[in-house]
DNA sequence: CATGAATGAGTGTTCATTCAT
DNA sequence: CATGAATGAACACTCATTCAT
């Protein structure tokens, strides 16, 4: 397993487990099983270390949540696809460890890392606009049609993980199903 | 004006400036017009400064959100004035200083803090109590509930800030009838 | 015996022991007795201190080398008074610990420390500018007739410290007339 | 070009330009065109890589210096082709980079180092015993006497270099005839 | 009660040196 | 012989916390 791949599952797990701001570079070195002056072999400071670690994040990000959309046949089950896509990852906390909330907090790279998401979720935009496009969505600006569609599953599943609600298969329909009637025309 | 409001005052100036990881005990200090030692009378310990803040801050958004909502005639119009409260309350920097990422990464005394949020937050139950025995609302729980109502508010409100999206007051109105399709049966 | 005394004391006392470049804070700060920290109560950082200190050792010097030079006769006695003082100075080890060396390593301001300089040594500038008046001097520039006149002591009271050399009284008084020889018009 | 060679080059010219104790041994290596580990071929750590360099300056210093004084028919030719070549030297800082301040900083090997310089400076020297063979230079010690009339040239050419001062080639002459006069009989 | 000088463990980072390849 | 990835002790500097005044 090579150190710089080494390095981020130490980080990440880390941030996981004692929360970003308290976890030292030292630390991490340690977890990563690494000398100290390892990690500034392969990133610029600790900056470059959590700046890549959050892009790393979010390509895998990206690929679970999209997992399998295209191969949906309907308009209704790729947007299902993608909203059980990203509630399974978020109880999945042994792939991606990191909550919601520490990864907002990572420092971001403003500049080309918006447009690199963008661009890693493409099929994600696509499936929203196609929406629109046969009037079955709202004709609404595409950030805010996702946010509607898909903010409350990352906030519902924080709140799984925390024990606040517990969410049957049932209950799970549900809230898909009320997700699927803020963003669609009636 | 009493210290231990000048702390909190300068606390939450602080993090709103410099960012939560960012603001020294000595900072708060001097801002707040006060020894660094003084700080140690009113409070623990840094840990114990942060939690109460975030006790405190999460009672006067309360207040915000809930400000008006008995007077509102119909739910509906509740609902809306919630919406519109938090919608407020989030882009008015000046009155509640603190992003929510900022906020979310406070911490936090799980016991009991819960529990006073849940009353302090009544008005806001109320409402959504009301909506599920009047049948206006789906039959799910009240967590759930409030997340498909009222959590894209907030994450509307960050894109605003940070520049993503510029919503005008029809879109508004647009996404406040989303997340009302989102909770109330058809 | 005040903080920033000892700590100009310990810092002067390592850097004539190990070397400028092989003194780090914490050596600094068990020599002067006190914590780490507290030097960057005094200092902003480790240059701001090395600065601060050539600039007290400077003034130290001034005043060493211009003792009771006003009070000479004569305008020989004035010079050879000068040269003394300066021999002599650079042999007390202990009152005045660096070598030229080191001391010329040390960071300067050189916006207003060479001002400063120039009107602490301004009996020795005063001197010089005397001798050209009187037509006793060379009619060179000020700094051109001191390093003429003066540098020379630097360098052989180093070698007699180094025990290149060992000059007696007689030398001693030969090597001052050999100054005045360079500097003064046959 | 041999690595040894290759590496004394590589750190004159970064000590040159960017000081002495900024120089790290992964610099060097790269300037070098030579893998870190391979330094330790062909010197035993970085003190003994500075000491080697030191000496191998002092020898070219030696070979500029005395550059045909043997040619030059009187001795106060001789003398004045010793500081000019001096003046020279220090003033052509692409051929010997270093500043004297940072040439003294230098690591020495006291015991057989000045050893060997004396004999690399055996020109220079015979020069002055000459002087004195002759009546026409002061009986002092040699290095006293070298001290009083080359001294001052290092002194000044250093100012020149800092722009304190700048002198045209008649206060050169004059300032040559200075040093003249501090080691000649009259 | 309030102060603020002092503390010292901890931080992110560098770099001389080693050693498996 | 040469390499350069890896090391880890050391560095300059910070800051939550204490305590004599």
């Amino acid at each position: 397993m090579d150190k710089r791949t080494q390095i981020f599952a130490a980080t990440e797990q880390l941030i996981a487990t004692r929360g970003l701001d308290k976890v030292s570079m030292h630390q991490v070195a340690t977890q990563a099983q690494v000398a100290a002056g390892t990690i500034y072999r392969y990133f610029n400071d600790k900056e470059d270390l959590l700046r890549q670690l959050s892009m790393h994040l979010m390509m895998q990000c990206a690929t679970h949540i999209q997992q399998g959309v295209k191969d949906e046949p309907t308009l209704k089950d790729q947007f299902e696809r993608l909203w059980r896509n990203t509630w399974t990852m978020m109880l999945q906390r042994d792939h991606l460890l990191l909550s919601r909330d520490q990864f907002d907090a990572l420092p971001r790279d403003d500049q080309s890392q918006t447009q690199q998401e963008r661009e890693a979720f493409s099929d994600l935009y696509q499936v929203f606009q196609e929406g629109k496009r046969q009037k079955r969505f709202k004709p609404l600006d595409d950030e805010v049609l996702i946010t509607l569609g898909l903010e409350p599953v990352f906030c519902l599943a924080r709140k799984q993980v925390r024990g606040v609600i517990t969410l049957d298969s049932y209950a799970i329909a549900d809230a898909i199903q009320a997700c699927w009637d803020a963003i669609s025309l009636h």
